[in-house]
DNA sequence: AGACGAAGTCAACATGTGTTGGCCTACAAT
DNA sequence: ATTGTAGGCCAACACATGTTGACTTCGTCT
């Protein structure tokens, strides 16, 4: 016994992970999976079963929005895209989620539960009639920036510093939650 | 000779851009192009030498951003979330693209000319130094919003109509283009 | 020491894919 | 009528992939 067994499963999701990020769905192939951690197909399917199992294990992703009660409502807008940069720069998960989400119907379905669930959840109750709208208009923006951020790549957006992130999305976040009306701010 | 050679061609085509549009680029086989327009795989090759060629010939997709100049700058944001909706839902172009952004380097890299160069020279003068910032921006948008809409397809965004996309995403591109700080509105 | 079970390897199958080259067929011009 | 040519079909190759089952190795427990 070369490895623990719990430690091959976790490396091989580690792997994984990464090509799943990487690649997208189809191009991830459960062979190149087993080169990275140096075994042998067979072992990948001995521990998820079959390819979307794999793929299963690999996407579960968490938002692990904080309490925002705890924030002053004018800063909310700031406190989220703050919260989600640092999400997605130490989670491949959510990587995984963008790249395969567009071909793959599960990461998909998967997706919208995620960003329906625990974004409208975490709405202020003041415009609960409307959470499902606002946590909408959320998710376009913060999909929209990690979509050209991290996937696209495109370059002012990637040229952009933390710092100026939060300056410009930040007031964006704060009106589509907490504005009374689009026009107001 | 049963068809005319050229509208072969353009059958093939409008076949493959709504397969890579609904499917992505692996998903989407040659056989089954071929298929939809009841005529042999070899035939697509013929017209297009290889998928990458048919993928390339479907992919292009033009914004044909109008001349913003003879737009009232207070409207600006407004007619910008207009025309994109227009654009998206008249052009499959988009949705390629989107769906294969992801996982094909060659549309990646066209989304970044695309939205580079076509958007950043629509950007005002006002704030020529920050084209690219102001360009980027409105892109992490408009792309997040085409991403929740018509790819993932969140409930709430879909249920959205379009004037209330307007009114909400308007004010945004409005404050992304002319705001002379991330502040002030 | 011997047996058991887990970790791991090997070889192979079935299938689907992009791609190729040869062959057929019908129309149009000579 | 002959011929040329362009549209179209057929069969097949070469390859990669997910997946399976039998076999081997090696540590551990009795």
């Amino acid at each position: 016994m070369r490895r623990s067994g719990t430690d091959t499963k976790a490396a091989i999701l580690a792997a994984a992970r990464e090509r799943f990020a990487a690649e997208g769905y189809e191009r991830t192939t459960i062979r190149a999976v087993a080169a990275d951690v140096a075994i042998d197909p067979s072992m990948v399917m001995r521990y998820f079963g079959n390819k979307e199992g794999l793929f299963a294990a690999a996407a579960d992703f968490d938002l692990q929005l904080p309490d925002l009660a705890g924030i002053p409502a004018e800063r909310i807008g700031s406190a989220l895209v703050a919260h989600f940069l640092d999400r997605w720069e130490n989670d491949e998960g959510l990587l995984v989620l963008l790249r395969t989400g567009l071909t793959n119907e599960g990461a998909s379905a998967r997706m919208r539960a995620i960003f329906a669930a625990q974004l409208i959840s975490h709405v202020p109750p003041r415009h609960s009639a409307q959470a499902g709208l606002r946590a909408g208009l959320v998710a376009t923006q913060m999909l929209g920036l990690a979509l050209c951020r991290y996937v696209l790549k495109l370059p002012p957006v990637v040229d952009m510093s933390r710092a100026e992130i939060v300056d410009w999305i930040g007031p964006t976040l704060q009106r589509y939650v907490i504005a009374d009306d689009p026009e107001r701010y």
